[in-house]
DNA sequence: GTCGGAGTTGATATG
DNA sequence: ACATATCAACTCCGA
C-alpha cells in the first residue's frame, strides 16, 4: 500500500494542552521537520465517550476543556498541523492508529495519578509489542516529582520547607517556544484525508461535550492556551503587585478575583508551570524586595510542586484507608449536612455563598476552599474530606488529582498540618475582608436586604426584621444546621481523641496490627469513610511510619 | 531519646 | 490600623 511510504510521528496530548513549552510535541515536530518527506505528523487526543456519563466532571468544566481543545486545533493549524481529536478508549484506539497511520513514533507528557500511570503503562505495552518507539517528556510541573523523591533518598519530603530545601539544589529544565511551523510536507494531502474521512476528528462541539447544559455558568474563565497567556500577561503586568503577592493578605470573598486564576490553566497544562515560574522569577530580579515562599506567587506555584510531589508517592493519595500520610480520623456519615454544604443550604451565609459560586463560576478563592473545607470537615460537619473532595472533583475548573486531595488533607488536618485547633469562624473569617457581606448579597442573593450587622448571622434578626428584610428563615433562607460556638469546640476533643490513638497505634501496640496489614492492602471500598474497625485503622496508622 | 522552634493564611481581647 | 498575648496544644525536624 503506498499509504505505508511515509511514517507517522503522534503527540498524544492529555494535559498539557499547549503548543508552547511542550517537549513531547517538540520531539515530534524537529523530527518531522529534518525529514519532512519521511514524516506525517498527527497530534491526537482520546475522547471516550463513555466517560462523559460517569465522570466526575461538571458542565463548566467540560465546557472549558471544549473551549481549550477548540483553541488547540487553532495552535495547530497555525503550525501548518491540526488537532485530532479520536473517539474511544486508548487501548482500543491505539492498535487501530498504529496499523492504519503507520506510526513510528509516539511521545506524551508523563503523568503522576494512579489512573493515568495504569492507562499509559497498558498503552506502552501495546506500543511495544507492535515495535512502535515511545518517548515521555516530564513537563506538567517545574520540578520532576520522581527525581525530588530520589534526591530525598526516595522518601517524598512531608513538609514544605523541607520540599523547598530540595528543589532549590535542583537544576531547572529549559522553558521551550512553540515550535516552528510545519513543512506542508508533513501534512497528509487531501486526498488521502478525505479517503479515511477527516472530519471524525473533528472537536466536539460544545453540545456534543456539554450534556446539561442547563448546569452551565457565565462563561467567566474561558477555556484555552490563548486565554491562559493573555491571563498570565495580564496577571504579571503590574509587576509591584507580584512583587508584593502575599496569599494571606488577598481576599477570599472579593467580586473580582484578588488572585490570578491561573489554577484552571496550569491543571489542563494550557499554560505551562515552568514559563509562568521563569516569568516570575525574572519580575522578582528586578525587585529585590519582594515577598517569598510560602506566601509568595512563587510559593504558590511550589505547593503545587509540593502536592505533585508527595502524591506521586501514594497511590492511595485521594483516601484516608491505605494513605501513608493521611490519620485515621473516624468522621460520620450525615447525609442531609453533606447535601446542605453541597448546595450552600448550611444557613451560615459566608458559607453557602461560596458552595454557590463555586457550582455558578467553577473557581473560589484559596481561602474561602479553607473556609468551606475546615466548615465539611474537622470545624463544623464532622463528615469526611472524602466527600467534599468528590464535590470538589465535579465542581472546580481546575480540579487537579493531586492538588484537591492534598488541600483537603491539609484543613482536614488529616495531614500535613496538624494544629486542628485553629478553626475557621463560618462567621467571623469573611468579615475581615468583607465588613459589608457584598460578597453575601451576589450569590445569596435573597439575603441582600439584611443590614451588614445581620448579614452573616441572619438568625440574630427578629422574625419582625425577617419578615421586613423579605427573607424569613426557614422559609426563604435555611436556618443555620449546626451551631459553630457549640459544636467546633466538641470537634476539637473529637480531633484531640483522633490524634491521640493515632499516636498510640504509631509508637505503642502494634501487635495486632500485625495480622491485618495484608488485608488493609486489598481494602478497595471507596466509599468508606471510616467506620473502621480499631485493628483496620492500626494498620494503616502503622503503615504511616514506613 | 529529648527538647525547643517552626509551621502559607484562627479567633478574640487588649494595647 | 496594627501588634501582641492568650487560648490549649498538634507534628516534624534538627540540635
Amino acid at each position: 500500500m503506498e499509504a505505508k511510504t511515509k511514517a507517522t510521528l503522534i503527540h498524544w496530548f492529555r494535559k498539557g494542552l499547549r503548543v508552547h513549552d511542550n517537549p513531547a510535541l517538540m520531539q515530534i515536530f524537529t523530527t518531522a521537520q529534518a525529514a519532512p518527506k519521511k514524516f506525517y505528523v498527527r497530534p491526537i487526543f482520546i475522547l471516550d465517550p463513555g466517560i462523559l456519563d460517569w465522570m466526575q466532571v461538571g458542565a463548566n468544566r467540560w465546557r472549558f476543556l471544549q473551549q481549550t481543545l477548540d483553541d488547540l486545533d487553532k495552535q495547530l493549524r497555525q503550525l501548518n498541523s491540526r488537532l485530532y481529536v479520536v473517539r474511544g478508549k486508548p487501548i482500543e484506539v491505539f492498535p487501530r492508529l498504529f496499523k492504519s497511520w503507520n506510526v513510528e513514533l509516539l511521545t506524551f507528557e508523563s503523568d503522576i495519578e494512579p489512573y493515568a500511570q495504569t492507562r499509559d503503562a497498558a498503552v506502552q505495552k501495546i506500543a511495544k509489542a507492535a515495535g512502535i518507539k515511545v518517548e515521555t517528556h516530564c513537563s506538567h510541573t517545574i520540578y520532576n516529582p520522581e527525581l525530588v523523591i530520589a534526591k530525598n533518598l526516595g522518601k517524598a519530603p512531608i513538609t514544605y520547607q523541607k520540599f523547598l530545601a530540595l528543589v532549590e539544589k535542583l537544576k531547572l529544565a529549559k522553558v521551550l517556544d512553540k515550535p516552528e511551523k510545519l513543512d506542508a510536507l508533513t501534512q497528509p494531502s487531501r486526498d488521502e484525508l478525505e479517503q479515511e474521512n477527516d472530519k471524525v476528528y473533528d472537536c466536539p462541539s460544545q453540545e456534543q461535550l456539554v450534556k446539561k447544559p442547563n448546569e452551565l455558568g457565565p462563561n467567566i474563565f474561558p477555556g484555552g492556551e490563548t486565554e491562559g497567556l493573555r491571563r498570565m500577561e495580564d496577571s504579571l503586568n503590574d509587576e509591584l503587585w507580584v512583587a508584593r503577592f502575599e496569599k494571606p493578605n488577598t481576599a477570599p470573598n472579593s467580586l473580582e478575583p484578588s488572585t490570578t486564576v491561573l489554577s484552571p490553566y496550569l491543571k489542563f497544562g494550557c499554560l505551562s508551570s515552568r514559563l509562568f515560574y521563569q516569568r516570575l522569577k525574572e519580575i522578582l530580579a528586578k525587585h529585590p524586595k519582594h515577598s517569598q515562599p510560602p506566601v509568595s506567587l512563587v510559593g504558590q506555584v511550589l505547593w503545587r510542586e509540593f502536592y505533585y510531589t508527595v502524591a506521586a508517592a501514594e497511590p492511595n493519595f485521594d483516601r484516608m484507608l491505605g494513605n501513608v500520610y493521611c490519620l485515621q480520623i473516624p468522621w460520620q456519615e450525615h447525609p442531609e449536612h453533606l447535601e446542605a454544604w453541597t448546595y450552600g443550604r448550611t444557613g451560615y451565609p459566608f458559607i453557602d455563598a461560596i458552595m454557590r459560586q463555586l457550582r455558578q463560576e467553577g473557581w473560589i478563592h484559596h481561602l474561602a476552599r479553607h473556609a468551606v473545607a475546615c466548615f465539611l470537615t474537622r470545624g463544623d460537619l464532622w463528615i469526611s474530606w472524602e466527600e467534599g473532595q468528590r464535590v470538589f472533583e465535579q465542581l472546580l475548573l481546575d480540579q487537579d488529582w493531586a492538588l484537591n486531595a492534598g488541600n483537603w488533607m491539609w484543613l482536614s488536618a488529616s495531614a500535613f498540618f496538624h494544629q486542628y485547633f485553629r478553626v475557621y469562624s463560618p462567621v467571623a473569617f469573611g468579615k475581615k475582608t468583607d465588613p459589608q457581606g457584598n460578597y453575601i448579597r451576589k450569590y445569596c442573593p435573597e439575603l441582600a436586604n439584611y443590614p451588614n450587622k445581620q448579614i452573616y448571622e441572619p438568625w440574630l434578626a427578629t422574625l419582625q426584621a425577617q419578615r421586613e428584610y423579605g427573607c424569613v428563615l426557614g422559609e426563604d433562607y435555611p436556618h443555620r444546621i449546626v451551631k459553630h460556638e457549640l459544636v467546633h469546640k466538641e470537634n476539637i476533643k473529637k480531633m484531640s481523641e483522633a490524634y491521640k490513638i493515632n499516636r498510640e497505634v504509631r509508637t505503642g501496640k502494634q501487635e495486632d496490627s500485625m495480622l491485618n496489614d495484608d488485608n488493609d492492602e486489598l481494602e478497595d471500598d471507596r466509599s468508606a469513610t471510616g467506620k473502621r474497625k480499631g485493628n483496620k485503622a492500626a494498620g494503616a496508622a502503622k503503615r504511616r511510619r514506613k
